[in-house]
DNA sequence: TTTGACGTTTACGTAAACGTCAACTAAATG
DNA sequence: CATTTAGTTGACGTTTACGTAAACGTCAAA
């Protein structure tokens, strides 16, 4: 019987840059890419935010679950938390069918992107009060830079 | 004596819109225009973020205090840590004598500036994906309005 | 004078998001 | 075949950011 290990390596020496769907990934490759510990991958998974293929015991990564991880991390950068980043994630496979599954899709997109748009007001002034502190550090470098006094 | 409670209440009647310098405010008054919990913003004060002046044990917030506070919690709402919070402020009143001290904030402040851009970045690509799910959500509706099928 | 609204401190509780063992299995390698 | 090497499942620990309850002080109005 084939090591699942043994199919990660393989398809890593097919190709070091992780780009052909087909590819699958160890826990341990996918922990090194995004700087996080098994861990933390098995807790999302635990919360329900991934759900790997097994071989066995051992869990098998899609270029989709890989996808999918980074898109919790981006989340998790902007500030969401784990519950709210599921939420999100489940709007991109949710039942379409329906008329009604529809208009309640398209709500939740609307209240998510509103949020969103607040949070890009929020970071924007925030920037705006940081480079304005450079700017003055800067110049004030500037002055004392061509000021005698270099103390 | 007269009492704290009542001070704030006096000034609260000269200005109802909090906008004249001088204005005194009380932890229910920040609490309510915030909607956060009273014991929030003394948690804030135990971490060291905030510190209003005391009338014997009453708290006692200024307009600076009131700024200071919306800071946090606008910086909450980007994502970042009470920690990181506090290393922010900080970078308001750091000591701007001396040479060294200036290098060293615009440093800081230049890492600050990237790390908000690698996060704008993040929140535009964010925005795009849940405007596109929008998008098609829409123009399928458009379709099933359409479509004699009102399901 | 008592009630009630608002304030205080102290201290323990809790949910979220992992970290850190421990004890085990299964496969690859010398 | 014994040993690394990677993976697994508990189970308990930890940090952050507050919540909650107790027990009390202070003042204005009734």
């Amino acid at each position: 019987m084939i090591s699942i290990m043994s199919v990660a390596a393989i398809s890593s020496v097919k190709t070091p840059t992780p780009r052909d769907a087909q590819r699958i990934y160890s826990i341990a490759e996918l922990s090194r890419e995004f700087a996080i510990t098994p861990r933390t991958i098995r807790f999302y998974e635990d919360e329900g935010l991934i759900k790997p293929r097994r071989h066995g015991t051992t869990r098998l990564y899609t270029v989709g679950d890989r996808t999918r991880l980074s898109w919790i991390l981006r989340g998790k950068r902007l500030g969401f938390s784990l519950a709210e980043i599921r939420e999100l994630l489940d709007l991109y496979q949710v039942d379409r069918t329906g008329m009604q599954q529809l208009r309640e899709l398209q709500r939740r997109c609307q209240l998510h992107i509103a949020d969103l748009e607040r949070k890009r007001a929020d970071l924007d002034q925030h920037i705006g009060e940081f480079r304005e502190v450079e700017a003055q550090v800067s110049a004030e470098l500037k002055q004392r830079g061509i000021d005698p006094e270099k103390t």
